[in-house]
DNA sequence: CGTTCGATTGAGGAAGATCAATTAATGTGG
DNA sequence: CCACATTAATTGATCTTCCTCAATCGAACG
């Protein structure tokens, strides 16, 4: 009875959602032919206020988009993995409204806006894949939002690393240990929190064995079982926390 | 002179904003004649876990719309006005993620998804409406995000106000008096913050003359000056707040 | 007119921000 | 390769904001 294997123990359940990004991929690689290209961390593939031109798809790497206000403020409002969609929320102003900015090596995928916009007028499964990543967004969006005003801090930062290594398996990516590509800083801007309330957070998660630090840095995290996050998470709900109704 | 008038002081500007909800309603009715249905407070046009038939268009009222997890959590994730979509979220996974109900009486177009995804693959115009209306609610959802990491519960609720007023005067409503349709533990579910902190919140508002009570109950807020609130805002960020980076 | 529900306001406490000091990585020029 | 400079991370000590608990008040309703 192997008891260390939490990916694919039912293959029916697994194998659609696995399948459903390469499957995408190829659709959009052989119907729209995009120009490829590859980026370092650091590099922007557009800024806010840039025209839409194209809309974005990751073949591979971890991007941010970073959000800006008028006033002066600055916070990271996604992550983005392979598969993802980048420019999505410029569709409506004509414009982008952030910052998406490579945060890992990898390459990026450039669908012209209006070839896209024709080629999903002929093609309904093009449409489709268009429509459900829009609507994958903003279902996403809204968990986002909800894990911000109802988790306390340091289960925010366990949901934070569920769902990083969450979407490195769903795309068959190793999630036995990951690299955090972000400083405390950067982390702590997207959860809405100071740098040292996520270090104490995981070094807290680390201290309870939820998650462990590797030898090179602290900012490998090894992550044993993912279940174990999403447990950390509930008791921070369960011990007399209603937090909010 | 009419002083009194924010609305439309520049035509020019404020025109295309102005006919682009009723062009839009008008276009949705004429190409999809949608089945119309009056709703009261209280009532919900969907739940989650429902099949996704149909989406929705408000042509009046109020709606909020409300995520909940599977460990219980309950929240309000969004509002929706005249012209805005609803049960988009749904569209990825087939069924709806969220409770939608109306928080005040109007009129919601259902439109079949199929039809929909039909027309839209004969009908350009129908196709962009779409995936503008999607991609408003992705850029909407990431400044709400923002707004609820960055800015301190006061900002948060006159933030609020402030989007609500603006909601209502895009849509050519009147906004001098406002009749906020939620209890205060509503507010403070939807902006992360206990019904004790909206209160107190509203109270110094209406002391600081940014907002003032009605006669008839403290629900109907008179909001005598839209930039104040934005000027609340600004101010709570300001006096040493670089708050989070 | 009492009952109920929502709103307000105050007092005390806890989570998390801020300030500050230390330690660990990373990078750079010699 | 090492000394040094620089940046990131950790940890501790306060202080602030906001949550919790509780009492009071007002409005709506039967």
């Amino acid at each position: 009875m192997t008891h260390a294997e939490p990916i694919a123990t039912n293959p029916r359940a697994a194998a659609p959602a696995a399948r459903a990004i390469p499957d995408a991929l190829r659709l959009l690689s052989e119907t729209l032919e995009p120009e490829r290209r590859l980026v370092r961390a650091g590099d922007p593939i557009y800024r806010a206020g840039d025209r839409l031109g194209c809309l974005y798809v990751l073949n591979s790497g971890v991007f941010k988009v970073v959000n800006l206000t008028a006033d002066g403020r600055e916070q990271v409002v996604a992550l983005k993995f392979k598969g993802d969609w980048l420019g999505l929320d410029g569709i409506a102003g004509g414009r982008h409204t952030c910052d998406a900015v490579a945060i890992d090596t990898g390459e990026v995928w450039m669908l012209r806006y209006g070839a896209l916009l024709d080629a999903a007028q002929r093609r309904p499964e093009l449409l489709q894949l268009l429509l459900q990543a829009m609507s994958r967004e903003i279902a996403h969006d809204r968990d986002a939002l909800m894990s911000m005003c109802t988790l306390p801090a340091d289960a925010r930062v366990a949901e934070f690393l569920r769902y990083w290594a969450d979407a490195l398996e769903q795309r068959g990516l190793r999630t036995e240990q990951i690299t955090l590509r972000m400083t405390r800083a950067e982390i702590g801007n997207y959860l809405g929190m100071t740098l040292e309330t996520v270090s104490r957070a995981l070094s807290r998660l680390a201290r309870d064995n939820v998650i462990a630090f590797c030898e090179r840095g602290r900012r490998e995290v090894r992550i044993p079982n993912i279940a174990a996050l999403h447990g950390f998470v509930q008791r921070s709900l369960t011990p007399a926390s209603p937090m909010l109704q």
